[in-house]
Formats: structure tokens, C-alpha cells, sequence
DNA sequence: ATTGGCACTCTACCGGTGAGAGTGCTAATT
DNA sequence: AATTAGCACTCTCACCGGTAGAGTGCCAAT
């Protein structure tokens, strides 16, 4: 257990930790911060603090660094969360009503405001719901046997692949099978659709087996695009001066693995879920580049309707208070955006 | 100009530092490769060629280092291109016969296969025309006043975006505006769209004005979207183990910059270009970091029909001959498979 | 319990040194 | 005239030892 100095040291220790990025001494913080007692009181306090593992040290003769435990200790009981600054939710807003057409520059909207605000890596993936439903298709001829098909899903997602058909077919027809199953499908998710298709012609079988494989592969999140922005915040702090480490992580990422990396949605809980190195088992197996990294994590939109998630990823000497707050603020932006284009 | 001799000599000096990224001594050429010539003729000979400016000395006791226009030479008049390997050619084929649903998971796919080949970055951007074609459009009701317009294009391009409109509006309605408006749009340009469009009602007008931003926006290839991937590989190269270097390059590709980095295809011409360090005037101006490196450029579909580019960015130490042919292997097979799914 | 003082430890930096690699030049050879 | 062997010279790199400085740990005094 901390007594309230303990804390107040390890408190003080973080942030000048967080700032530096340089181990801490024991003088510094006393000096700094006007503290009423001695270093050599501050160094039995970081000793015992170290014995409890909160704190290490590089080598005997050199100050302080906070371990996991404590900077998960300090964020889950020192740190107070800060409001973010008007100036700042003023400049976040700015740029997002700049607005640009389609989800997908909206994404790469989000990714870039998100990562230029709080100085790190970000990731953002679309909302959509857990298990979506049909909302209208469209079948356009563009060769004697090839179509493509156009799906609507709600949440105005769009998604579309080429059809082949088994016998030649001009768009009048295929105008007609969309009408005819547009009456049949609309407002279904994948299940229901699977029971109701039994037993139609060929041709509409087709079209509608790629239909459920498109929605299936929706509702799996596999196909959670996640947009990535801001990488070279991450790798330009001191930590990854070694470019050992830089490529660790990058090949991480680059990969496209980094979605499954981190299981964005199975971890944000109602609020901001804060990952702090390796801490989470899924993240434990992503290489040492990982260990020394924390990921903040939040929903927006409406859970259960339609809701995505926003990631900050940054090294473990993160600022966040700042970041959580950021974090907060943009999923709350975000979300009155997103409930405005709602069905 | 260059004698026989020393054309032979800069040859293997750029095929050995190639490989070995280490500059390359008098001794190593005249051991590994038959050359009936001592080292000290070689050394005359070296001594020459950088005279001439092919070749420089990092320091005065070391190997020598092809410099750009070394590599200027070797790459227009030196290497022979190398055909493919047959299981290289194999690889490739069968990676891209995976097919995956949709267009943009075909690019992220072509960029991560060229990257893979080449152990280069690769740049991969979608298939156009220059003045695209309406092909469909459909309207979806959202909400009263709500729609979201749904425009394919030419060549299977699909665009979407949410309409405000005046008045409230049902599917039916919608339905029938969208019919009429096919019946009028199809085939048209942006430009041959806006001529006809006037005396609209004003329901119509609105969406028509939107087809037609829609469309321009389209026409003028700044929605061009570039697939990048492998950058590792280029990271990890030796002449990137300064994290400084890291840093700058990375901010001018991950600031999403690096389309217009590199005017990708007004360089392009009919086969393959390349470009070595700062041999063009648009890519100097880019920072200390792209001096350093190569670029090779392709373009696959027909010209003026429906193209795209293809292109590798790697350091200038870099395989042009695999490079070369990969990317014309590539283009080739992407040619075919996009003039299957043409118009 | 706190603190001043002091010895101890570890790092980072500096300058010197020696081995090794590679060149440039010159004089001899073909 | 071209080639080559030989040698002096240069530059890098890795290693060593010594030192200054920062910071801790501990002990004895308060």
C-alpha cells in the first residue's frame, strides 16, 4: 500500500518522467515541485516505491523510471482528467467541419486530427452496427455475364463486387431481380436472409449467396478497415531512437496486422479503456516494440446501433490525462456527427 | 566518355555494392570476378571513372561509391534487363488469383505483392480514364429529407454520398427521380453532363449538382488514392540505420504527401521510368531523404482508356534490373485483369 | 522520522593508440 | 604506352584508461 506521500512522489515522478524523458533524481523533484522535505527522504520513499514495484532503475547510479505498474496505478488513482482546453476543442472542431464528402475521407479525417492532437500514432475504424441489416441493392450490367453489385447496408455503408452470371443477362432484367429482391431482403440481416432465399431461381440465388457473403464478412469486423495516421509521432520520440525498435514496430504495422494486433472493440468498455504496455495478453505476444507502449481506447456512436472505435497508440510515457480527454472529446464530436446521419 | 574497360569495371562495382551496401575496394572487384587486371589498374581505372563523376570516395582510404549519374548510366546503358524467374512470375500470379471483393482491397493487395517481390515500398493507384463515365446512379432514402446517392462509374468506380434535400421525399419518389435521371445521364462526362442538366426541376438539379461535383472530383485525380506498402523494407536498408534518415522519410509518406510527392503518372511514360535520386526537379525539392532514393514507375490498363500506376520506391543501392521487370511483370498482369472487367 | 554528509557506482566523454583496409604514387616491367 | 608491384600515406574503427559528473545508498546526527 502507498502511503499519500508515496503517491504524491510517484505522482510528481510521472509527469517529470512524461516531460524529460530522462530518468528522475531525487533532487529534481524536490526542487521542483516545492515539496517540504529532503532528497534523501525522497530517495527512501523512491526505494521503497521501487520495492513494490512501481519504479526501477536504468542502472544503481542513475534516477527513477515508472514501470507499468505504475504508471496503471497512476492512472487509475493520481491522475485527475483534465478538460481539454477551449482553444483546443475549438481547433478539433475546425477541422472537422471541413467536412468531405464520403466515409472514407471522413476516416482519414479522424485519423489525422486525432493523431495531430495528441502528438502519437492513431486508428480509427468506421462505425457500423454488430449485426447489420439490408437495406437496398442495385445490379448494373457491365458485360453480358458480369454485374455489379451494389449493396447498401444502414448506416449508409456501401459495399460492392462483381457478379458472374451463369447465362447472359442485359439490365433490364437484372433491373427486375433487384426489384424483386430489394421487396424481399430489405431491412434483413444475414441469418434471416439465409432462411428466405431457399428455393429461388438460379440467377437470384447467385446474386444472393454474394449478398450474404458480404454481410457475413461485415458483421465478422474483418473487414473493419482501420485507418492509421500519425506513426512518425510515435517513432520520433526518444524511445524509438534506436531504429532497431522503430522497425519492430513498423513492421508491426505495416504489416496490416496491427487490427488484429489490438482487439479494439472485445476491450473498449463504455468509456476510455486505457492498455498500458503488457498488460493485456493479446498485446503480450506482439514482440518486445509493444511491451513499451500504451494504447488508449474509446467508442463512439451508439452501441449496439452503430458505433466505431478511436485509438491512440504512443509509448508508455504518454501524456494521459491529455490523451484520455482528447480521446473523450473527439468520440463525443464524433458521435453527434454519426447520430446525425443516422437512420 | 567511357572506355569498354571501364564501362565493365563500373558494372561490377555497382552489382557488388548492390549487394554488399559497403563501398567497394580495387582489390574485391579484381578477386571475385575474373578480370585478367591487377588491383592498381582497377585503381587507375576507378581513379578515372570519378573523375568523370561516376564513382565518389566516401573518405580518402576507402572503397568507391556509384553516384547517380553512375547509376544513370548502369540503368540506360549497362544492365541488360534480367526475364523473371519463372517461379518469381509463379509467386506473383498466384498471390493476385487469391481475389478478394472489391477494388480497394485489390490495390492494398497489389501494393503488398509489389513489395514484397521487389523488398522495395510500393505505390499502387486505382485504374481511371482521364474523363470518366456515368454509368449509374441510385438513389437510397435515409431519412425525409435525407438521400444517400450511390454513382458508379466507368470502370466500376463507385462513389456514394448523403444529399440534404428541399423538400421530404419516399423511396418511391426517389426511385422514379433516379430512373429518369439514368435515362438522361448515362454515358456522359462531367462536362457534357452540365450542359444538359439545365431547366431541371429543382429536385433533380440538386442531385445532378452533386453527380457533378462527384464527377469532377473524380476527373481531376486528386482523390486519386495511393495504396503504399513495404515501406519496412526500404527502413531497414543500411542507408536508413541513422533514425534521423527514418524520421524524414517517414514524415513525407505518412503525412499522406507523397502522392504529390511524386507526379506519378505525368512521369510515366510508355514502358517503365526510373528515377534516381534527385534526377527529377520535382522530387529534389523533397528533403534530404529522397535524394537518396530511387524511384520506378509503371503504369498498367490502357492508356487513356482506364491506367493506373504502379511504382517502388527504395534507396538507390537497389536491384533496377529485378525492380524493372518485376514492374512490367506486374503492370502486365494487372493490365489483363483489369481489361477482363472493362466496359 | 528526517536530514546532512560522504563514499561508492555507473555513465558518458575525451584523447590516444594500434591494427587494418584501401588508396595514390612511383618506379620497374612488358 | 600500358600494366604492375611495392610502399608510404590516410582514414576509420575498435579498444583502452582516465576523469568528471550525476545520483544513489547508507550512516550518524538531529
Amino acid at each position: 500500500m502507498l502511503t499519500a506521500r508515496q503517491a504524491r512522489i510517484l505522482e510528481l515522478l510521472i509527469k517529470e518522467y512524461v516531460e524529460s524523458a530522462e530518468p528522475v533524481a531525487s533532487k529534481s523533484i524536490g526542487h521542483k515541485y516545492t515539496l517540504n522535505i529532503s532528497s534523501a527522504t525522497i530517495r527512501s520513499e523512491m526505494a521503497d516505491l521501487e520495492e513494490q514495484g512501481y519504479l526501477t532503475h536504468p542502472h544503481t547510479s542513475s534516477g527513477r523510471v515508472p514501470t507499468d505498474k505504475g504508471y496503471r496505478f497512476y492512472v487509475e488513482s493520481l491522475m485527475r482528467e483534465e478538460r481539454l482546453p477551449w482553444e483546443v476543442q475549438q481547433t478539433i472542431r475546425h477541422q472537422f467541419h471541413q467536412v468531405e464528402r464520403g466515409q472514407e475521407a471522413w476516416m482519414h479525417l479522424a485519423a489525422s486530427v486525432l493523431a495531430q492532437a495528441v502528438e502519437n500514432a492513431a486508428v480509427v475504424t468506421a462505425p457500423h452496427a454488430d449485426a447489420c441489416r439490408i437495406k437496398h441493392l442495385e445490379l448494373v450490367s457491365l458485360h453480358e455475364r458480369t454485374a455489379l453489385l451494389v449493396l447498401v447496408l444502414d448506416e449508409s455503408r456501401v459495399e460492392q463486387q462483381l457478379v458472374e452470371l451463369d447465362e447472359p443477362c442485359d439490365q433490364t432484367e437484372l433491373t427486375e431481380i433487384a426489384a424483386r429482391l430489394n421487396r424481399m431482403l430489405a431491412g434483413l440481416t444475414a441469418i434471416e436472409l439465409a432462411a428466405k432465399v431457399q428455393g429461388l431461381p438460379p440467377l437470384e440465388r447467385i446474386v444472393t449467396d454474394v449478398v450474404e457473403e458480404i454481410v457475413r464478412g461485415v458483421d465478422e469486423g474483418g473487414s473493419d478497415e482501420a485507418y492509421l495516421d500519425g506513426l512518425r509521432h510515435v517513432l520520433s520520440q526518444p524511445e524509438f531512437s534506436d531504429s532497431q525498435r522503430t522497425l519492430e514496430l513498423l513492421e508491426l504495422l505495416d504489416e496490416g496486422n496491427f487490427i488484429r494486433t489490438i482487439p479494439l472493440r472485445a476491450l473498449a468498455g463504455d468509456g476510455v479503456t486505457v492498455i498500458i504496455g503488457a498488460d493485456n495478453p493479446r498485446l503480450a505476444g506482439a514482440g518486445q516494440a509493444l511491451r513499451e507502449c500504451s494504447v488508449v481506447i474509446g467508442t463512439y456512436g451508439e452501441p449496439g446501433v452503430a458505433s466505431g472505435t478511436l485509438a491512440v497508440l504512443g509509448p508508455m510515457r504518454m501524456r494521459y490525462s491529455r490523451t484520455i480527454s482528447t480521446v473523450r472529446y473527439l468520440a463525443d464530436v464524433m458521435s453527434e456527427l454519426v447520430s446525425k446521419h443516422q437512420d
